[in-house]
RNA sequence: GGGCGGGUAGCUUAGGUUGGUUGGAGCACCCGGCUGAUAACCGGGAGGUCGCCGGUUCAAAUCCGGCCUCGCCCA
């Protein structure tokens, strides 16, 4: 057994900062994973951050919950590795190179080198690796950063290679297409995220268009604000259930805006809510009729020669949609497939030709029309409308004002493009993505049903190619002559099926794996393969951790057979479809399993006004505010405590303040306040009996056994916030506040004693378990204590409770060579102690409500009602400053009683008719009506009262000074009462003085800071109307504050000792 | 526009699946007390139309419907 150190004035960051280097030293964090490597496997998948920005609050908080999980399934006995990782890949990332090196555009991209470019990036990801290290150990999140995976990583790209090579061989990868928000000029497509930085207000034509039935003499009127879609369009849509007119043209129009019109006797097709805002000429309804009547007709396309029809059978034809809706244009929705995402779904749908009459560049390609061939679209609008102009085509123009989306770096309107783009075809496996779901543990439940489970019920193909340059290449080559695709595996599939075996290179990133030309797999066929140019969603990459994070299968399937499926993973609810979804779409399609059992989805942490923390808007908290003042515990504890770890938490840097004050600095003294006896007492832990010690002490050990198995219970079920939080009510409340307050005079004893000795036994055991219990959560300032109390890290320790074997009891496991559990609970003496607590509280407002300092004493006080707890009678006494309290049976001597409606009962007995019977039962004298009750003679307001529809309270007579409270729950509840003795005498007027004077001395050495051990010289002068000082009482006076020579005057004092007043009368003193 | 979640005292929040007339707690504030007890502790006070409107009921923070508002995700 260790030698405790005498404990000092708690400094957290120093301590925090010391601790630090001792675990680095001793290896701590490696011992306690390495120790219980005979134990069950329990995995923790860590989701990777991205290092090239600067770690926040909020990351503090997702890790924090990371780290405590694995923590106490570690203490548990588990065997919990931790690897580390970092997400490096991304649009993000090149988003902040192109900004700092001005490279708006591919064009410039590939100018400034795309080597060069991938270099930057690679840089780029390690700006700010070193803060997140720093901000990682500081707030003793235990993860292997020295061995983490890298998504950047050859090892990993190639595992990721692999997983895709099997949803290809699987056929669930294919080429498609996506539309897109596309700037031309950049040669960008944008995300969601970007394109809302660019949305600007615009003013453009918009165009009313005739297309022509071919069997049919009329014309189907369409709208679209972009013209520049016109040639691509191959068919339109209407709602089924709408309601369309035929209309005829009967006359011209007051006036006439622009360019467009329509002749007398035209008929025109639109829905019939639409055609007031539309049509400008005077008109005759001739039909009207259901969108379903339209679906089938085919039309004359605008531009004949843009679009080959090929196979096409629904080319040029009406066809249905649900996405019409008349709240603008005419009720038909223009459709060009290419360049709008309904478009292109529906055209898939129907089978519409998908071909670009519009090239990479934002310019008309050859053959779409001799007149805007080769020219930027959106310079074309003016001409295509003077076009169908000509061809009387245009019923009108209108300019049309909306907010448009326009790219944030050149400001130019975005197109919407069906870009070529790889997919994994999600919806194939829909079925088993739910099944696997289902058995996934949600903490909270609502997201994995909820927002999970819904996205996954409307799941659509995974768009997993990006036109970029930075990340992991996609490994699908395509051969020149036939089109035979293959999907390299590994790095060794490239060198095996590879022309030049020289070009394959080591690094996997573009440009070099650009260079790689296959021979084709096909038979007979001669033909080179060319890799697709694409990168993969970087979402990909992580969504491959966990298995990836072993090079995994090529450097063996070992770790992976370990590891998989995971146990826990836990990260903030924006990963539901970012992380969550990733892993699970990898492992249901590659490996056709679930991916984790467990998963904690965490709130958004919110500044104090509730807005999202972000850099932009200035509100970030920087963690290092927070360890350098109050440290990572009280951060830790904070963020653990204020809420469950699924509600979004309001971070208020005051809280940290609090819970430093209140939790840790209590502790701290509790501990030291132990610890400082048990050095200068050479206290030594040993078999003590809990059965023989005191009362106070029994109760404690029952209290932490009651808090310890319920803290673990809230673990198991995710409810940190309620573990902790009763946790922090007994270390504050019933260690500090009550046990430690009844319990410094024990220790102050210098001769050894059995009650100091239980006292301090009791200390040791409930310090060192509530060090275990608290060790996951705040992990510093508790191995502080646990190691100077055991000699060991709480680390290392075991959890005191629930593991392993299932056991059910709190285990102290700190005495050398024993084994033992705390005395089991006692509930009866938790109640009875319960009682005695509330009573105290009784008897202070009773003083105050009285107006008698709580320093006179009184002379008696009887507990009247209750339970039995004559083992407190002195503890309460001294607590209360009463000479001697009894028990009194005689309920009447000081109260009455009070009837009080059960509205349960009574509401269902009397329903409408109960305020009447409320009035009643006010009204009635509570004695009478009592008796009555019990007699079963009650009659109120018509209704028969039985016992059980009153509740009976017991109040005060007037002239005691008494207090009572209701104690106990339901049927168990009784009124218990306290009453004191208000009368004062001359014998308790004296003790009343000497504590007076007591206290004033002890106040002046501890202003002095004298030592507590001093001797002093006293001299006391009573003044005029002062009471009398008893002898005994003196002498008390001198004991108490260790007074060698005491000297007792009456008169006033001179004008430089210190005085007060008690009862007006003015005391003096002075000391040296 | 769709999905999910939140709105309770100046601030942070508990409770809400099971309706019960008096909605708890902490911080801050005010008054008092206590202390060789710690940036502590104890007692008391003030502070709430439980987002709004309507419904069900003898009774609604709680159940139902609608609305407003904030957040996240997706369009």
């Amino acid at each position: 057994m260790a030698s405790p150190k005498p404990a000092g004035d708690l400094n957290p960051v120093s301590l925090e900062e010391a601790l630090m280097t001792t675990w680095k030293r001793e290896q701590t964090f490696q011992q306690s994973i390495q120790m219980r490597h005979d134990g069950a496997p329990f995995i923790f998948l860590e989701g990777p951050p991205t290092a090239n920005g600067l770690p926040g609050i909020h990351h503090v908080a997702a890790r924090t919950y990371k780290d405590l999980v694995c923590r106490w399934k570690a203490m548990e006995g588990h065997f919990v590795e931790r690897k580390g990782g970092w997400d490096t890949h991304g649009l993000p990332v090149e988003i902040e190179v192109q900004k700092r090196l001005d490279l708006l555009s591919n064009e410039a991209i590939l100018e400034f080198g795309m080597k060069e470019f991938n270099d930057e990036c690679k840089k780029s990801v390690w700006t700010y690796e070193d803060a997140w290290r720093k901000m990682t150990e500081r707030m003793a999140f235990w993860v292997d950063l020295d061995d983490p995976y890298i998504t950047l990583h050859n090892e990993y790209i190639e595992s990721g290679w692999w997983a895709l090579k099997q949803m290809f061989d699987k056929g669930l990868l294919y080429k498609g297409h996506k539309v897109l928000p596309f700037c031309p000029q950049t040669g960008t497509s944008y995300s969601t995220h970007e394109v809302a930085l660019g949305y600007k207000e615009v003013e453009e034509p918009s165009v009313y268009l005739k297309f022509k039935l071919v069997d049919d003499d009329a014309a189907v009127l369409a709208w679209t604000t972009t013209p520049w879609t016109l040639p691509g369009n191959v068919g339109l849509a209407v709602g089924p259930e709408v309601t369309y007119a035929r209309i005829r043209i009967v006359a011209e129009p007051e006036g006439w805006d622009g360019r467009g019109g329509a002749a007398i006797g035209e008929e025109l097709i639109l829905a019939e809510d639409l055609l007031a805002e539309t049509l400008r000429h005077q008109i005759e309804i001739i039909d009207t009729f259901p969108g379903s009547e339209l679906v089938g007709k085919a039309y004359h396309p605008l531009f004949p020669d843009a679009v080959e029809r090929g196979d096409s059978e629904a080319a040029w034809t009406i066809v249905p949609a649900d996405f019409v809706t008349t709240t603008d244009g005419t009720g038909v929705v223009h459709t060009a497939v290419m360049y709008g995402e309904d478009d292109y779904i529906l055209g898939m749908e129907v089978g519409f030709p998908a071909q670009h009459t519009v090239d990479i560049d934002g310019r008309f390609i050859a053959g779409t029309h001799n007149s805007l061939d080769g020219r930027y679209v959106k310079d074309c609008d003016d001409d295509i409308i003077d076009l169908l102009h000509y061809d009387n085509l245009l019923y009108r123009e209108q300019m049309y004002t909306h907010d448009y989306p326009h790219c944030w770096r050149t400001g130019h309107p975005l197109l919407y493009y069906a870009m070529d783009s790889w997919f994994v075809r999600m919806t194939a496996v829909k079925e088993k993505l739910l099944e696997f779901n289902d058995q996934v543990e949600w903490a909270p439940e609502w997201v994995g049903e909820g927002r999970f489970g819904e996205w996954l019920r409307n799941v659509k193909d995974w768009a997993i190619s990006r036109e970029r340059f930075w990340g992991t290449p996609l490994p699908v080559w395509i051969c020149e002559e036939c089109g035979h695709q293959h999907c390299a595996g590994s790095r060794q599939d490239m060198l095996d099926t590879a022309i030049d075996a020289a070009v394959v290179p080591e690094d996997l990133h573009r440009p070099f794996v650009d260079d790689v030309r296959l021979h084709c797999q096909t038979d007979g066929c001669s033909g080179e393969m060319v890799r697709e140019p694409f990168v993969l969603d970087c979402w990909y990459d992580s969504g491959c951790a966990f298995f990836a994070q072993w090079h995994h299968p090529f450097a063996g399937t070992e770790k992976l057979d370990a590891n998989f499926p995971i146990d826990y993973i836990c990260e903030g609810v924006d990963q539901t479809r970012g992380w969550f979804y990733t892993l699970l779409a990898v492992s249901t399609t590659a490996f056709d399993s679930l991916c984790y059992k467990r998963c904690l989805s965490l709130g958004l942490i919110l500044d104090k006004q509730g807005k999202k923390m972000s850099k932009s808007k200035d509100n970030a908290i920087d963690p290092w505010d927070h360890f350098n003042r109050e440290g990572a515990d009280a951060t830790r504890w904070y963020m653990v405590t204020s809420g469950a770890p699924w509600n979004p938490l309001k971070f208020d840097p005051a809280g940290v303040r609090e819970t430093y004050a209140k939790m840790f600095l209590t502790l701290w003294n509790v501990y030291k306040f132990h610890v400082n006896y048990a050095v200068m007492d050479d206290f030594e832990p040993t078999d003590n009996s809990v059965a023989s010690r005191a009362p106070l002490d029994r109760w404690l050990l029952s209290r932490l056994n009651a808090v310890g198995l319920s803290l673990h219970d809230q673990f198991v079920g995710w409810d940190f916030h309620k573990a902790c939080r009763e946790l922090e009510d007994f270390v504050v409340n019933d260690l500090s506040n009550w046990y430690v307050r009844r319990s410094r005079r024990r220790l102050w004893d210098d001769a050894e004693s059995a009650d100091k000795l239980a006292c301090q036994h009791t200390l040791h055991e409930v310090l060192v378990t509530v060090c275990r219990l608290m060790a996951p959560v705040a992990p510093y300032m508790v191995d502080e204590i646990h190691r100077n109390l055991v000699g060991e890290s709480v680390h290392l320790a075991d959890w005191p409770a629930g593991t392993p074997g299932c056991r059910r009891d709190i285990q102290i496991l700190h005495i050398p060579g024993k084994v033992r559990g705390l005395p089991s609970r006692d509930e009866e003496l938790e109640e009875r102690m319960s009682l005695a607590r509330a009573l105290a509280e009784a008897g202070r407002r009773i003083r105050v409500d009285a107006g008698r300092r709580q320093r006179l004493p009184c002379q008696a006080g009887w507990l009247v009602g209750g339970l039995d707890i004559s083992e407190f009678h002195s503890l309460l006494a001294d607590e209360l400053n009463v000479e001697a309290l009894t028990t009194e049976d005689d309920l009447d001597r000081f109260q009455q009683i009070e009837l009080v409606p059960n509205w349960k009962a009574l509401g269902a007995k009397a329903r409408a008719d109960l305020p009447k019977v409320k009035e009643a039962l006010a009204a009635a004298d509570a004695d009478e009506t009592w008796a009555a009750i019990q007699a079963g003679k009650c009659e109120l307001a018509g209704f028969e009262i039985t016992p059980d529809d009153v509740e009976v309270r017991r109040v005060e007579k007037e002239g005691y000074a008494a207090a009572s409270i209701e104690f106990g729950e339901g049927e168990a509840a009784e009124t218990v009462s306290l009453v004191l003795d208000m009368s004062s005498t001359p014998d308790l007027l004296s003790k009343g003085l000497a504590r007076d004077i007591i206290r004033r001395v002890q106040q002046k050495r501890k202003n002095l800071d004298l030592d507590i051990a001093a001797r002093i010289s006293l001299t006391v002068w009573l003044g005029d109307g002062s009471p009398e000082l008893g002898d005994v009482d003196w002498e008390h006076v001198q004991t108490e504050t260790r007074t060698d020579v005491g000297v007792l005057l009456s008169g006033k004092g001179p004008e430089e000792a210190d005085s007060f007043t008690v009862d007006e009368a003015s005391i003096h003193f002075s000391f040296d």
